[in-house]
DNA sequence: AAAAAAAACTGCGAAAAGGCAGTTTTTGAG
DNA sequence: CTCAAAAACTGCCTTTTCGCAGTTTTTTTT
């Protein structure tokens, strides 16, 4: 998984992740400041790289690998608001004058992330307005889903939510040989879903009894991810997500 | 309401809403296209000025008044995902290359709205850093609000969830003399706490019987501010909102 | 001011979701 | 490969939430 660590120069000029919004918007000879001090993390699966309450000390973007984006309730309850992979940017407002992370971030796999400080974030932005331009689109885009998220929640049963989850994933990350690129816990499904742990299990047994998908104990296939689809366009009137 | 119409210039040099994020950016001499272009739109109490799913063709900012922001769900059920009051920004993504608008937008009272091509917009927005950073930190704080109204929306109880609404238009709003500056139906306050209009009309009955608020009808003072805070401080690990 | 319409309210039974406790399967460390 | 810990699973009962149906109050219209 860390194979490439030694060829990924710290600086962004040798960086071939295309995904990247600060990558896709350096302008040559400019932000050098941003560059220079650019570290690189490594996280190894399970590793919590930002902590809920924190002192915030920058912004991270994913160089390789995947991780979940959470916020802790009562009882410890967590809800896990997005899925990030390669090229995402994670830890909300790392910049401008929020002073602790709303947010604590897992990495899901052996990942590598990039880490800006805040003050030379914060200068890059304001001296390039398409940077800027391109921060916020990714903002109120995450706003739509977020948005959309909340209805979501709200207003489908479980077993909906549980679908919706899926399909997300399979979206989001793919599969491979008809099983879905990432593999997460049943309580981390219903920490997306908003459900438990015990309800996402039911709703498993259930669509694999019906023959839509297929489980082998972590691993999951969609077969039929029309059905699955149908199931919940009911509820999507305008959508993407 | 209106009265002050005829004052109000079509331009945006003479406006005196400080709260608004193009007045406050703006430069002299500068986004003269933009100030130009700009529309003011009358509402009345209850006219919808954004349509779901209606093709995109900028942004409204709040000059005057208060409006809903909404999205559908099945059978046509009204998810609220935000109040907006003068100076806040209303049509996400009414900018950049999305072709409809995800949500619907009604007016609460008699409500004065500027109106911003998306054309006119981007073109500032991409010659004015400030402007850009502004509104990225807008809907990174509106992203925060939103995630955490997911956790709110899956973690509360209903009665949890009704108090935290009344928290937030309290919050929001104010009062005078005691009563909530915002009149919503039980409906409407069903709708942003993401249940039924019975479980708030059931839940609003409570809170009274227990002398911590009171309704004139649909005018609300809540009594003991502090005591309904207390109620859902556990829930409320590192917030704002 | 009266009538009509809309909103607020209440009780009750039904459905959905949650939570506990015990069993089986899978995973990961040595 | 073995064993212990973690995760997945199932049944059963409890709690929460929902939704209907009928009544009362408030608001709006004429």
């Amino acid at each position: 998984m860390h194979k490439n660590l030694k060829n990924h120069n710290s600086s962004c000029l040798d960086c071939n992740n295309i995904n990247c919004i600060i990558n896709s918007n350096l302008i040559k000879g400019n932000h050098l400041k941003l560059i220079e001090n650019k570290k690189i993390l490594k996280c190894k699966k399970g590793q919590q790289f930002i902590m809920e309450g924190a002192l915030v000390n920058g912004l991270f973007i994913i160089m390789e690998g995947k991780a979940k984006v959470f916020r802790t309730g009562i009882n410890g309850r967590e809800q896990i608001v997005r899925f990030a992979k390669e090229g995402e940017i994670i830890g909300h407002r790392g910049f401008g004058t929020e002073e602790y992370y709303p947010i604590g971030a897992i990495a899901l796999e052996d990942t590598l992330l990039c880490s800006f400080t805040k003050e030379h974030l914060q200068e890059a932005l304001l001296n390039n307005a398409k940077l800027s331009y391109d921060m916020m689109l990714f903002y109120a885009n995450e706003l739509n889903r977020s948005e959309n998220k909340v209805k979501t929640i709200s207003q489908m049963t479980v077993r909906e939510r549980v679908i919706d989850t899926l399909l997300y994933i399979n979206r989001k990350f793919g599969t491979t040989d008809g099983f879905l690129n990432l593999t997460l816990s049943r309580k981390e499904y219903a920490d997306y879903a908003g459900t438990t742990e015990e309800q996402v299990i039911r709703t498993f047994s259930s669509l694999k009894k019906e023959g839509l998908i297929n489980t082998r104990a972590r691993h999951i296939s969609i077969f039929d991810v029309d059905a699955l689809k149908a199931e919940i366009s009911q509820h999507n009137f305008f959508l993407d997500s």
